[in-house]
DNA sequence: TGAAATGCGGTCTTATAAGGCCGCATCTTT
DNA sequence: AAAGATGCGGCCTTATAAGACCGCATTTCA
């Protein structure tokens, strides 16, 4: 189960998605056809609900149109 | 279940983390006992047997002192 | 103001990652 | 040659991600 930090950490990750999202204007319907995940679990990434796995990682990069790297960077 | 493409991005992952693990001149067990990994499995993950979760790469950059994006700073 | 778009949480099943341990074959070092 | 280190795969249980769908409260807009 994942404890405090883990939990911070997945809430920055999904922050810092939400952000790219936006700042695409894109919702989460438009990302979600652009990469095959369901909108409602992407809402749950965004809000750090879940603990993704690395393949969930690089479809939401396409989805984003960017490169995975990018989905990490960020501060802390 | 992952298809062709998922497997071969695991692949590419697992082999960037082995090169950066060597570049270091660290043993599996020298970064498991960094991350609290076991050895078994960074094996496992350097081979791109297993799909990892976000944490696990955090954990994995740690182990390995480097910032997580760099864990995704490779081609393709 | 009514309809469509959007964010987001819940639910169910199935697949699989996590976590931990064991052991062995191949180096490496003494 | 013997002892240690190292890479790596197998096995087990438990936790949980994936995948798919539903519905609703807001927000947006024609």
């Amino acid at each position: 189960m994942l404890n405090t930090n883990d939990k911070k950490a997945l809430r920055r990750f999904g922050q810092h998605l939400a952000d790219l999202r936006k700042e695409k204007s894109l919702s989460l319907r438009d990302v979600s056809s652009a990469c095959d995940i369901d909108n409602s679990k992407i809402a749950k990434i965004e809000k750090g609900m879940i603990n993704i796995t690395f393949t969930t990682i690089i479809e939401l990069a396409a989805g984003l149109d960017v490169h995975p790297k990018k989905l990490f960077d960020y501060e802390e």
